[in-house]
DNA sequence: CTAATAGTGTCTGTGAGACAATATATC
DNA sequence: GATATATTGTCTCACAGACACTATTAG
């Protein structure tokens, strides 16, 4: 049998039927704190509860890849528009499948990481009941996946546990990618960029072999000549302004101080 | 409306049929080069082409996590039984789903990479007209995701892509993760392991240097007091034998020696 | 015997981290 | 003015890579 016979007797309803979903992972970081993007579910199920923004990648005619769909529903459920989207790095985290983790019907989520600067309050689409940027340590994540009992915001389906291993793709990558940048503005300060490293590690970090560390990788940031026309929050001199320079992987790596219990 | 009475007005049928696959890019060492798992397709669509081992996702009544159904589909269309599945590493590697990479229907494959130790010659599963450990270099990978052309082993659908992926997240892992013994039999010489490297990397590593570094790892390997009873390929003194320790995470990494061009 | 290899020793350059010093802001 | 901060300098230790050396085995 030819390929084209044998599709044109192929039944694709013949099988259990199964549903592919995007969950976006959502980091930025407002007022010192890693905040991650939720929204609020206005339907069944788990009605009320908050989520991961996300929804069901569009099949048959207007069919859209993966990569597509993460990036439309982080602009279609939370009012994040294409122009602002550009200066978000977006990349796929994992697959979960579990039987029950849905109890609609069996469904697999891709999961998506999301890297944006300090963007406006979202506004709530179609679905949603509401959307908000929510501080990371509020959720009370326990760091195997769940959340520790009493917490306020519960989240829907195994949203904790793919935010823990979005939470963890997102330290890792700062230590050996240029992504830290993604969090900050266009023109940004050493000083800011160490406080996007210490709220992602959770870690305070030295700031003068920080300083010296992230000008001697190459391509890491590149001077604008500029100096911020502030000082420190709490004194101190003016610092220079720098713009993300064209490194993606940071050679040699900036890695955390502190993993010795991870090595096990 | 409440979730109980919501699920019961529920239809699953009422969307556009999405089918989700596993594919499982299986590598390993065998003559001092690396191979990868490969079926030949018996049914159609592009039949008799070469393909990635995998299969689809149960759903139902028979429901299967992704995970499991990895291991399923390696053990079940290879011949490669339960008991030695254990000594293979298995994890998740990304999520395909590109609209037209099946001309069936729209299908998101779940990759996943196995690492194994050498293996019996696998023998073709239900819809498989053979199987067979493949030499990586043999199929003309660009590392591009394509193949060059004239290979005679053309790729099923996009898994030249996919094992272009399985193949630089490998590269990778070795560099971090103490991974390489999961490619040697339970007892091993360094030089052995140094040759996992070498295979791996597509690069040769300075011997003495390699030796001292595995041993000041923390974890890495554990002596069994044993020595070989044969020495090098062509001569040399009798190589100690080492097991696999108790580290997950290389601390430090054991970096690959040229990749500046990866950088920007 | 000859050639190749396992394992160790040594040296050098790079880089991480601790500590210090200075100038310049905020409050 | 008191205090915090940006930036640079210095010192030490760990480690990667180059090279060298010895003992041991295959052919």
């Amino acid at each position: 049998m030819g390929d084209e016979e044998f599709l044109a007797s192929y039944d694709p309803r013949a099988y259990d039927p199964v549903a592919v979903a995007i969950d976006v992972v959502a980091l930025t970081i407002r007022d010192g704190a890693l905040h991650v993007l939720l929204v609020r579910r206005g339907v069944p199920p788990q009605e009320g509860r908050w989520a991961l923004p996300g929804g069901f990648v569009r099949s048959g005619a207007h069919a859209e890849g993966l990569d597509a769909a993460a990036a439309r529903e982080l602009a279609e459920e939370t009012g994040v528009h294409a122009d602002a989207l550009d200066r978000v790095h977006l990349e796929q985290l994992a697959a979960y499948g579990a039987p029950e983790r849905d109890p609609r019907m069996r469904v697999v989520s891709v999961a998506y990481l999301a890297f944006a600067p300090e963007m406006p309050e979202p506004r709530a689409g179609s679905d949603a009941a509401d959307a908000a940027w929510t501080p990371v340590p509020s959720l009370g994540l326990t760091g195997h996946g769940s959340q520790r009992p009493g917490t306020t915001r519960r989240l829907a389906f195994d949203h904790a546990a793919i935010l823990t291993d979005g939470l963890e793709r997102a330290r890792s990558k700062l230590e050996y990618t240029a992504l830290a940048t993604t969090f900050c503005a266009p023109e940004f300060t050493i000083p800011e960029l160490r406080a996007v490293y210490e709220t992602v590690w959770g870690e305070e970090l030295h700031a003068g072999n920080f300083h010296r560390k992230v000008l001697s990788v190459p391509g890491f940031v590149e001077s604008t000549g500029a100096t911020s026309d502030r000082g420190g929050r709490r004194g101190g001199p003016r610092a220079r302004l720098y713009r993300a320079g064209d490194a993606r992987l940071l050679h040699p790596a900036l890695l955390r101080p502190s993993r010795e219990e991870e090595i096990r």
